[in-house]
DNA sequence: ATGTAGATTAACCAATTGGTCAAATTTAAA
DNA sequence: TTTAAATTTGACCAATTGGTTAATCTACAT
């Protein structure tokens, strides 16, 4: 029953996804998983044998899915930018659809960051950075940027789109009594947001 | 009693900090702080009758200390350009201090947003925008910022600032590849991103 | 010295939790 | 139809966990 099992265990691993997305490894219960998925608790253990196995199916799952998203700006064919605008507003537009995955994963990445360092292992950054750096050389040399700042460059933009989301909890009270909307904030950030690292770089 | 008592309910509160910052409200174990503090387990209910009583009294310190660092750059007399760079250079210098404080408040808000709403709700956000917004008048004309990018501004500063500790696991892991080290960028940071907002927003 | 109130402990408890197992059910092949 | 393998389940287990309790200890006022 190749058919059914492929939906069983994806029931799992969407459920599991569900909850820990919600509660973390350590306040995720497996019974919760089993509920949400609508089959025996025991029937996990069957698919997945420990708690450990599932959630580094599904941290697995998701690390790989929000880096994925940090690259492909890279073979865009685009200026520079004209790159920033479109990392903003189409890495902000994930995150809006998946607002709880910059937290679940900053959070279990401290907690126990061997568990990303596989995963990290195998992208090779010094390539990637040398990679951007050489389709923008001439810009680069336009814009006060060098070797040595790109890494600020590039997490101060990752920080700028990310860190809202990290923050939800906090900006969301915050912004209330503003009477501003989160959402509304985060759209009118994609714009804010390319405008003000681009008026950063430019001399 | 009052010595020894005062030393003991101290003992734990520090032991509990140690331990809920390692380990998270879900993850601590209430044998774990007494083992930290060197007591017995049924001291902690003594003092603090549940996990639950604990965990507020430290996370509600911890906030507090947190929220108090954004404050101060308020009441210093200085122009809008040195206030940025004494902003970072403060901050940054405290989480270097704390480095495990941005994760630990992030995640604990957002598993349980109702715990900072009462601190939230005890500071006075449009006046304290407001405020800026006065002593600062005749830049932030010169500048382009208006009432309603304040709020993308600050958040902006303070995700430059706080998402390199948020994120450091991951952070790390990335440096360590570039054979950067983390305390380097971090000190290295305070100027980058003092001189990185200034620039965004002179025109 | 002695009684008393607060501080501290060891032992214990009920509930929860991750995990197991044998039995029952379903599925697909022979 | 039979049968063997895979799937699903309810009942169960041992370990852990937050919390309690009754007894002991300590310091101090009388």
């Amino acid at each position: 029953m190749t058919e059914n099992e492929k939906l069983t265990e994806d029931k799992i691993f969407e459920a599991a996804t569900e909850v820990f997305l919600e509660k973390g490894m350590d306040g995720a219960r497996m019974q919760d998983i089993a509920n949400q998925a609508g089959i025996n608790k025991a029937l996990l253990h069957y698919y997945y044998r420990t708690k450990e196995k599932l959630f580094s199916a599904v941290f697995e799952m998701i690390a790989k899915q929000i880096l994925k998203k940090f690259a492909p700006v890279l073979d865009e064919n685009l200026s520079l930018e004209e790159k920033i605008r479109f990392f903003f507003k189409e890495h902000i537009s994930f995150l809006q659809k998946n607002p709880r995955l910059p937290g679940f994963l900053l959070n279990e990445v401290n907690r126990h960051p061997e568990r990303i360092k596989k995963l990290l292992a195998s992208i090779d950054f010094d390539g990637l950075w040398l990679k951007i750096y050489e389709q923008h050389k001439q810009e680069f040399d336009r814009y006060n940027i060098t070797q040595a700042t790109l890494p600020q460059l590039m997490i101060s933009m990752a920080a700028i789109s990310v860190f809202p989301f990290a923050a939800k909890g906090i900006l969301e009270g915050i912004l209330g009594k503003v009477n501003v909307d989160f959402n509304d904030f985060m759209e009118e950030r994609k714009e804010f947001a390319a405008e003000f690292v681009i008026k950063a770089i430019t001399r």
